[in-house]
RNA sequence: GGUCGCAUGGUCUAGUUGGUUAGGACGCCUGCCUGUCACGCAGGAGAUCGCGGGUUCGAGCCCCGCUGUGACCGCCA
């Protein structure tokens, strides 16, 4: 019996029509003398009659069971129209089978194979390959799949060049913890899988290919999130020659191919915002907005400075800011309860306390509305009107940010006011600061990493001396959503100002030779003006498929412990095994 | 590294003030059924209540520790 099409494509189409069907068994209903069973493939579901006319097709469905994989051929036929079942494609046919086959018989699985399945998720996890017959799954893949094939299609057609680089490469500092692999030849030295293909693709534009491509593997050892897992797939691009709003323009481009690829939406990439990264601190207290929401953080430290409330004014004297967004609709919404729970989340960002007030026909309402008799400055400067909550934040800047951030995207979640008008609220975040202060290593570290080309009239900040703090970067991020898609910059290519840079990250020559010599030596032979960005895959596939989280766009990932429940990896390994590679462990069970 | 939550038949869960024959739904098995599509009806099997310790006359429930797991903070150039 070989397969003439695919179950879920049958409809009106295969009317009359003999087919032979191979797939899984949904769903039996077994009346006696007539059987139903639901056959799924890939493309979906249609409705196989089995009866008398047929004794021996009707006898093997009595034997089916739920995810046994059978062959059948039959007829397709229309159902009476009281009968027609809309939920499914090929609803208004079924096929009358003449000849069963059950190929491999199944257990009884232990979650049922459905969307909106509540199994939990280790469980899928253990039994990845049951989870991913269901119909979302096979739906998130092939997203995934639709985006590299855009991807490559897109990258072809604009000359690039698609090169793979190294998987067993070389730790370097800086950045996320390597992922190591140990050396059997030379005991004791390790490779590292890379953070992402970054130095290589700088020496491809050495190189002179002057357009690369890749979908790239990269591999961060750390802890992991919704939407952060171990290893993780970068669509990854360098160009020689081009500014850094040439290469905003490509990957407009880009993303415009993408969206109407794979989702039919038609980008109008002139609409796309690019804001500073200072402008998106101060107007949403993150470096990644979702711009869906309307409502935005208004700076009031002015207004509150000389107040009556110890909170306010002490946070603004002490050289912090207060800020409020103002939540519409949020007065009714939000009960004491509710606002004293979100209080307590909030201390996890190191706030003290959430400040709030209602803004209601009488004026402003809660407990700390008597500090504020003459509201309409407050109201006036945080943009509120009637029936909005204000939401305040008071004291240092970050913990501002961080703590209305979060409030602005839950309260816009709890009360729908995500823009449903704008589905993909794309946005450029650019002039990044180029360092930042690790409080771990008590000294200065690259913001995005060491190769990022300042902004021109910032060079002189890498001198001794001057304040690190002050320099900003020709870097750019793309932000889809609230999450951010992918970070890309300016490369220094000049080995002078890569010495400086190096320098000012604390390398001495001998360390900063040792760690990238080899891209220092290479840039002493003429490396031309480059930048790039590269694009996080898993996120933009969880985004385009409709999921929150990353896991559900991964055929096979890990779970937040960095494990894979279904191999069990990582494992134990084989003593003999560790002494080829020169390694005992200190583990002693 | 830290914080908070969760763990009860195959699955999802209820379980009150510590005393229950540990309840339900789905699934599974058997039988009946020719128009179901969440089929129906009748019957049945299936649980060391994650593990270890403690309190108590008595623990699914209270306490301590552990393990697993989810979210978040730190971390993620």
């Amino acid at each position: 019996m070989k397969r003439t099409t695919y179950a879920g494509l049958i409809d009106e189409k295969y009317l009359g029509q003999t087919v032979t069907l191979s797939g899984w068994v949904q769903k039996r209903r077994n009346f006696g003398d007539l059987i139903f069973v639901d056959l799924r493939d890939r493309e979906g579901i249609v409705q196989l009659t089995f009866n008398v006319t047929n004794q021996a097709a009707l006898s093997v469905a009595e034997e089916m069971r739920n995810e046994f994989v059978i062959a059948i051929t039959g007829q397709v036929v229309s159902r009476d129209p009281n009968q027609v079942n809309n939920k499914i494609q090929s609803g208004a046919v079924e096929v009358n089978v003449t000849d069963a086959k059950i190929l491999a018989t199944s257990k009884t699985p232990p979650f049922y194979i459905e969307d909106g399945v509540n199994a939990n998720e280790e469980l899928k996890l253990q039994y990845r390959y049951l989870d991913l017959r269901r119909p979302e799954m096979q739906k998130n893949l092939r997203v995934r799949s639709k985006i590299m094939s855009s991807a490559i299609h897109f990258m072809d057609q604009n000359d690039f060049i698609n090169i793979e680089t190294p998987i067993l490469a070389k730790s370097t500092p800086e950045g996320a913890r390597d992922y190591l692999v140990p050396s059997r030849i030379f005991p004791g030295s390790f490779y590292a899988l890379p953070q992402s293909p970054q130095l290589f693709k700088q020496l491809l534009m050495g190189a002179g290919f002057d357009r690369y491509f890749q979908i790239a593997r990269a591999f961060r050892d750390e802890d992991l999130r919704g939407d952060r897992q171990p290893e993780f797939t970068q669509m990854d691009v360098e160009t020689s020659f081009m500014s850094a709003d040439e290469i905003r323009g490509l990957v407009n481009n880009w993303v415009k191919a993408m969206m109407h690829d794979v989702v039919d939406f038609d980008l109008d990439t002139a609409t796309i915002p690019t804001l500073t990264w200072q402008e998106s601190m101060d107007r949403f207290g993150t470096d990644k907005p979702d711009l869906r929401i309307a409502y935005e953080l208004k700076d009031l430290s002015e207004v509150v400075k000389n107040s009556e409330f110890g909170v306010f004014s002490k946070a603004v004297n002490a050289g912090g800011v207060v800020k409020a967004i103002a939540v519409p609709g949020g007065a009714d919404h939000y009960s004491r309860k509710d606002i004293d729970k979100m209080a307590q989340y909030i201390e996890r960002f190191g706030a003290k306390g959430l400040a709030w007030l209602k803004v209601t026909d009488d004026g402003l309402t809660g407990p700390i509305a008597k500090f504020f008799p003459e509201g309409e400055e407050l109201i006036a400067s945080s943009g509120a009107a009637v029936g909005d909550l204000l939401l305040f934040g008071a004291g240092r800047v970050d913990i501002v940010a961080a703590t209305l951030d979060y409030l602005r995207r839950q309260t816009a979640k709890d009360l729908a006011l995500i823009d449903q008008e704008n589905p993909w609220a794309f946005a450029w975040i650019v002039d990044w600061p180029l360092f930042e202060y690790s409080e771990d290593f008590d000294r200065w570290i690259a913001a995005h990493h060491p190769f990022t080309m300042p902004n021109e009239e910032d060079l002189h900040y890498l001198n001794e001396g001057e304040d690190p703090h002050q320099a900003h970067a020709q870097s750019y991020d793309l932000v889809l959503n609230g999450y951010e898609l992918g970070s890309g910059s300016i490369r220094i290519h000049s080995m002078e100002i890569q010495e400086k840079m190096l320098k000012a990250l604390g390398f001495t020559p001998e360390s900063a030779h040792e760690a990238f010599g080899f891209l220092l030596d290479g840039m002493a032979y003429g490396f031309p003006p480059m930048g790039g960005i590269a694009l996080g895959l898993d996120r933009l596939a969880m985004l385009l498929a409709g999921q929150e989280n990353i896991r559900e766009v991964i055929a096979f990932p890990k779970n937040s412990r960095a494990t894979e429940p279904m191999t069990e990896a990582p494992t134990r390994v084989d003593g003999k095994q560790l002494n080829d590679l020169g390694l005992f462990t200190t583990e002693s069970k």
